[in-house]
DNA sequence: TTACGTCCACTTTTT
DNA sequence: GTGGACGTAA
């Protein structure tokens, strides 16, 4: 790996704690790789070391790339995000974390608990109290917001003034019964990992000193999207240890979980004595991708000092590509992919970013139509859809005879059996002893040979291996499920299931399975046949990442900034996560827009609205709307009507 | 109490 | 295309 003379300076750091504030495309990642190199290198242990990164995809290729540098060492490394290190830590440990019998609930679990929380505060609702109650996905947002920002819940809804004290009394009420109901049912939620784990570490001197004493060095990635939360951890953790971090606050795309990029900022007051190292010469893009992503930041009214340098030099401008309508932008994309493989180039040198998970749907469609292979990053992960909900709720209910929500849903998908009936056994099978126990009540509540008790039972007779435990569950439930989605892709929905139970395979218990799948949970397309593929991302995914040809697709009003934003502060992070998408490109940025765009909300301009035309090729697609459609029928030789278009 | 039809909004980003 | 909220019939 060679480094430039800056980045060595900061790998061979030998003070106490540091921070690497750096560009990007600066080589903020192999700064940190050679960190933990030249770290193992002085003789330190692997398992010292703990190398934080922000998201699962970041962990998979940090991970890639320290055993490309040191081979099976990196094994013996814990590099993680927040929440698996934190689990980790504390499973050193099971019982001064009160770790011993829990199940990890991620957040449709948790809007499910919040709704019967919710229901119970204001079970009969007599008109417009019940009303004034916010939904339940609305009021985990707050919840989540306030624990990852350190802020008592009731200070945090006071400060948005947006309830009254009755109003406020209710939600309050609901959080208090969320929490009761979590408890009993013991959940972690994704929040309470984070929160159990730096409450024991701040609180238990003891319980710190024989955990913290076993990490020297924390190595993190994307400092500036650390949370409030977060930073408690690192704190506990740096009483012991060596912090070495790398961000850069022009790439700060978190808030809403509760970071402040401004605390890059004051991290020499936070952390005293740290050592700041200034990494500016870019490495990945041609001066012209550069010059646009300045211009960004420059059009900004904070000020990021961030004028990169690309010392690759120069090369083609970026195209600004406008497209009738998105179906449009899709076909010139795919088309456009398309040609370059046909000249060539892999696909897997071509990136297509969007702002949305939902708006990647019209590439998708594309690809699908020109047979461009694709794989994409974030959007609906195969734990979420709802038959493998199914099986897992029965798993989940077998691990854990309290897991209230999970009872709720395997109940609820008998015939005749609705939310009040499940509710009432739900009380029942949580104060048996045993699974067996839990069945044979089911049993006698439902004497049916084809009922709710059999499955319970079915899987008790299997335990040769956590593999032949799934493949139970699924088997016992399959008449059930088929009947349910027998108009829903049935047989589609079966293949996730026997997927589901392949991966079970690689893993030693039940337990650790869902687990497993909870924290990480596979993406139903990630499991590609083709090695070489296109990859379409959202952008918060695709930070860190980098490709010859970027498309960004829908760089319209409504995208960027997303509708979404409401205040100063929302809509510049908008700006920093269009500046992360252009930074993305090293040879080639091409945006795609549809300059009819209106947003019915928000803000009714988009950053690129002034681009000037010097920074960008700007090309009128040929494949107007009619066009674009018969480019699209002709490659299965129909030609539809046009009007089926909508 | 459950089942089912219909209307509705909803699709930011991640752990 | 999905899932929730709501009304109504059995």
């Amino acid at each position: 790996m060679l480094l430039n003379e800056s980045q060595q300076r900061a790998v061979a750091h030998d003070g106490k704690h540091a921070l690497v504030l750096a560009g990007a495309g600066t080589g903020k990642t192999a700064t940190l790789i050679a960190r933990a190199v030249e770290l193992l290198r002085r003789g330190v242990r692997p398992d010292q070391i703990i190398l934080v990164t922000f998201t699962r995809r970041a962990t998979r290729e940090l991970r890639e790339r320290l055993t490309v540098e040191v081979g099976e060492v990196a094994e013996r490394l814990r590099v993680g995000t927040f929440h698996r290190i934190c689990l980790d830590l504390m499973r050193l440990e099971p019982d001064a974390f009160d770790l011993r019998s829990y199940t990890i609930i991620d957040e449709d679990d948790r809007e499910q608990l919040m709704r019967l929380a919710r229901g119970r505060v204001l079970p009969n609702d007599d008109g417009d109290r019940g009303s004034t109650l916010p939904k339940a996905s609305q009021l985990v947002t707050w919840l989540s917001y306030a624990r990852n920002a350190n802020i008592p819940v009731q200070q945090y809804l006071e400060s948005q003034k947006i309830f009254d004290e009755q109003q406020l009394a209710n939600v309050l009420a609901v959080y208090g019964t969320y929490e009761e109901r979590k408890t009993s049912a013991k959940y972690l939620d994704f929040d309470d990992i984070l929160r159990r784990c730096a409450t024991i570490l701040i609180s238990q001197r003891a319980v710190r000193e024989r955990i913290v004493g076993r990490i020297l060095h924390v190595l993190v990635d994307e400092i500036q999207d650390t949370s409030t939360l977060q930073w408690q951890l690192l704190h506990a953790l740096r009483q012991k240890a060596t912090l070495f971090c790398v961000g850069d606050d022009a790439q700060s795309i978190y808030a809403f979980r509760g970071a402040d990029f401004k605390t890059v900022h004051s991290f020499a007051e936070r952390v005293k004595g740290a050592d700041i190292y200034y990494l500016t010469q870019n490495y990945r893009s041609t001066q012209e991708v550069l010059d646009v992503s300045n211009w960004l930041l420059a059009e900004s009214p904070l000020k990021y000092n961030k004028e990169l340098q690309a010392i690759r030099g120069h090369g083609s401008k970026p195209l600004l590509v406008e497209c009738d309508d998105d179906l449009a932008q899709g076909l010139w994309v795919a088309g456009d992919m398309d040609r370059r493989h046909a000249a060539g180039a892999p696909w897997q040198s071509m990136v297509v970013l969007v702002r949305t998970a939902f708006s990647a749907r019209t590439v998708e469609t594309a690809c699908i139509e020109r047979g461009i292979p694709y794989v994409f990053v974030g959007g609906t992960s195969l734990l979420k859809a709802s038959h493998v909900r199914d099986v897992l709720a029965l798993l989940r209910v077998a691990l854990n005879l309290n897991d209230e929500v999970a009872w709720m849903r395997y109940l609820t998908l008998w015939k005749g059996v609705g939310d009040r009936t499940a509710e009432r056994w739900v009380q029942q099978v949580g104060a048996c002893e045993s699974l067996q126990q839990a069945a044979e009540f089911l049993y006698r509540a439902k004497p049916d040979p084809k009922g709710p008790a059999m499955p319970l039972l079915h899987l008790l007779a299997h335990t040769t291996s956590t593999a032949d435990q799934v493949a139970a569950a699924v088997q016992a439930l399959d008449p059930l499920l088929a009947t349910k989605y027998q108009y829903e892709q049935w047989e589609q929905r079966k293949k996730d299931l026997e997927l589901l139970i392949r991966i079970a395979n690689r893993f030693g218990t039940l337990a650790t399975f869902v687990e497993e799948f909870v924290l990480d949970p596979l993406h139903a397309t990630q499991v590609s046949p083709q090695d070489d593929a296109v990859t379409v991302s959202t952008v918060h995914a695709a930070k860190g990442t980098e490709a010859d040809v970027v498309y960004l697709a829908r760089a319209d009003v409504g995208q960027y900034p997303h509708s979404h934003a409401r205040d100063e502060d929302e809509i510049e992070e908008e700006r920093r996560v269009l500046y992360v998408a252009l930074t993305r490109a090293r040879d080639e940025l091409i945006l795609m827009r549809s300059p009819e765009h209106i947003a019915s909300w928000g803000a009714q301009y988009c950053f690129l609205d002034t681009l000037r035309a010097g920074l960008v090729t700007v090309v009128e697609s040929g494949s107007r709307r009619r066009e674009a459609w018969q480019i699209l029928s002709s490659l299965d030789g129909v030609v539809p009507d046009i009007d089926d278009m909508d």
